[in-house]
DNA sequence: CAGTCGCGTACAT
DNA sequence: TACGCGACTG
């Protein structure tokens, strides 16, 4: 909800902004806006209760592209306390998700996929184990990479919340879909986020959207948009935006909480007011202005000061604070100083290929990742395996992980590091101690006092298994895809080159070798190996896939296939002269928080435009 | 007309 | 969480 017809009224105040702009800052995330949308991608799953994690893709997808471009996240959650305040809006929610699950379930025994999707998404709640999974991924993404991913559980709504990072100058932006952020006081808030891309409004702009007001103040915002209906008070009836907007400047100087009762009297005559209605008022302001949020610092505290004798019994509906308040560092509170403190030696640039008129641009290369894989990892003994050890984040109670704790040794170090592994990984189970591993992935915490080396992604020195990373994107669909041929564009025979990622690089370890080649060769020898574009027929469907070859020393070879939603748009031009050239973009150690290892980017250079999917597409290539 | 209200629709891959 | 649309009203 946030404050009705509020965006479209603020125009004038808004500007767009694009990742390149804001290398170097502080960006808090309203992860509930995020997480809504990544839900898009796998409602149904969700909501049949099958295992799905598809929308920490999304929400990952995202973070990582603020870490390229050197932007701290700071990702906000919604607490899990309900607000008093809210009640009512709380209410009416879960009303319609309700109601969204009746005709989710009738439309799914209709086998109509497409509304049942959509409903399963206006049914879709985002629960404490999707938050968990998130916080989790972003543990590990964060030892990846040595780099902060903070977090901060609200305890009411996230939006107060995020308004105090704004306040304090922790945050720089606040990237969220809700107006209310703005009624807030947050300092600069930024709209329709895209993945690299939106549109910002700053507060000291906000009077530019008001110019009927002759003496515009923040106060006077807070008013309109109280007024023209919030969460905590729906507006009075024929009372919107504009009507707001002309009570307050009707009201000049005069003072609002007295008035309030009279706005018939400066507005016309078709508005009447209850008589609960001022004391509402009053309380919808304040609760945008006291409401409780976690105070980094202090521990529970309201957004701001409460004034001289109240406290906050005074404002129970806006949320009291809770017990126990955690007092913590909010700087990167669960990750040790020397895991923060490394250099940061990556250096990552993003273009993304901008422009939204089809033209193509030159594909940039951005710096390439540093090579982790050079370094050689450890290897460790684990000497013992401990209790179980439940643990709470200090910051952010709504998480619990389960950890078994043990005793490691190093290669290099003759000390005992006390160790925790995930319960959930079996695998520390399967030997008895001692035996060696090769750690990929760790980071330390403390908990109960104790400083513990967190080791999240492991592999047993002498693998008894074989594991690989797989990926079972081979599979394909039983879509009929129809090869368009090109339409309208025969005309333009300028070269457009765009960047293709290369799928399927991690399915055996000879494609990794041949990427780790061509990477070699490239900066060792300054030789670029040759690409080809083979179609392969898969099924007997006549189904293609475009199988990526590079050309080694024993012939092509494959290293994996073009996304099988290109493959529409690729196969057509494919040995003819419309296809000038394919070519290595990029070849680089990736990791991330699902995968990691070698990756190709591919561009492909042909005359005419490409289709708007291909460039669209292309947009979210790294 | 300008403004408000209520509904249906999109968001991702 | 918006948005856009058509409908209603002074
Ligand atoms: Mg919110």
């Amino acid at each position: 909800m946030g404050i009705k017809d509020l965006l479209p009224a603020l125009v004038n105040s808004t500007q767009p902004i694009t990742i390149e702009e804001m290398v170097g800052t502080v960006v808090a995330i309203d992860a509930s806006s995020w997480l809504h949308r990544g839900i898009y991608s796998c409602a149904k799953e969700l909501f049949l209760g099958q295992k799905t994690d598809s929308y920490i893709k999304f929400f990952m997808d995202r973070i990582e592209l603020l870490l390229r471009n050197r932007i701290t996240p700071l990702v906000v959650f919604d607490g899990p306390s309900p607000l008093p305040a809210k009640a009512q809006v709380a209410a009416e929610r879960r009303e319609k998700r309700t109601i969204a699950k009746q005709l989710a379930w009738i439309s799914l025994r209709q086998g109509d996929e497409n509304r049942a999707r959509q409903h399963c998404c206006s049914a879709a709640e985002i629960t404490p184990d999707m938050v968990n999974n998130i916080i989790k991924s972003s543990i590990v993404l964060q030892a990846l990479k040595d780099k902060g991913v903070d977090f901060v559980v609200a305890p009411y709504e996230a939006d107060p919340q995020l308004a105090l990072m704004s306040l304090s100058r922790t945050a720089d932006y606040i990237i969220t879909e809700d107006t209310n952020l703005l009624v807030y006081g947050a300092k600069q808030v930024i709209y329709n986020w895209e993945g690299d891309r939106g549109q910002l409004i700053c507060q000291h702009l906000l009077y530019r959207s008001f110019p009927d007001l002759p003496d515009f103040t923040f106060q006077k915002f807070q008013y309109i948009c109280i007024l023209a209906g919030c969460d905590y008070l729906k507006s009075l009836p024929n009372m919107g935006i504009e009507g707001a907007k002309n009570f307050v400047k009707a009201l000049g100087d005069r003072d609002i909480f007295m008035q309030v009762k009279n706005i018939g009297l400066f507005v016309g005559g078709h508005i009447t007011v209850p008589p609960e209605y001022p004391d509402n008022f009053k309380m919808a302001l304040n609760t945008f202005t006291y409401q409780t949020v976690y105070n980094p610092d202090k521990g529970y505290t309201p957004l701001h000061e409460y004034p001289p004798g109240l406290s906050a019994a005074d404002f129970t509906y806006a949320g009291l604070p809770l017990p126990d308040a955690p007092v913590a560092d909010l700087s990167r509170t669960w990750v040790s100083e020397d895991v923060l403190n490394k250099t940061d030696q990556t250096d990552f640039t993003f273009k993304g290929t901008s422009s939204s008129d089809d033209e193509s641009t030159e594909s940039t290369h951005s710096t390439p990742y540093n090579l982790r894989s050079q370094q050689q990892k450890p290897i460790s003994t684990v000497l013992s395996i401990g209790e179980d050890l439940k643990w709470t984040p200090p910051s952010f109670p709504v998480m619990t992980i389960d950890f078994i704790t043990g005793t490691l040794s190093s290669e290099h170090s003759q000390t005992h590091t006390q160790c925790l592994f995930e319960a959930s990984d079996r695998r520390v189970l399967l030997y008895t101690p001692p035996f060696d591993i090769i750690i990929q992935r760790s980071c330390t915490i403390t908990a109960q006092n104790t400083s513990y080396l967190v080791v999240w992604e492991w592999g047993f020195h002498e693998p008894p298994i074989n594991f690989e990373a797989h990926r079972n994107d081979t599979e394909s669909e039983d879509e009929s895809d129809m090869f368009e041929l090109d339409s309208d564009s025969e005309d333009d025979d300028r070269d457009h080159v765009l960047p293709f990622e290369v799928m399927g690089v991690a399915h055996s370890r000879r494609r990794q070798e041949v990427l780790e080649w061509a990477h070699d060769e490239m900066v060792e020898r300054n030789s670029t190996p040759q690409v080809e574009l083979i179609p392969e027929r898969i099924n007997p469907l006549d189904e293609i896939a475009i199988a990526v070859c590079i050309n080694t020393a024993r012939g092509p070879e494959t290293v994996g296939y073009i996304a099988k939603e290109m493959t529409q748009y690729v196969h057509p031009i494919i040995n003819t002269n419309r296809l000038t050239c394919a070519r290595i973009g990029r070849i680089a150690f990736r990791t991330t928080y699902e995968n990691y290892g070698w990756f190709m980017k591919l561009l492909i250079t042909r005359k005419g435009t490409w289709d708007r999917a291909v460039i669209r597409q292309s947009r979210h290539i790294m």
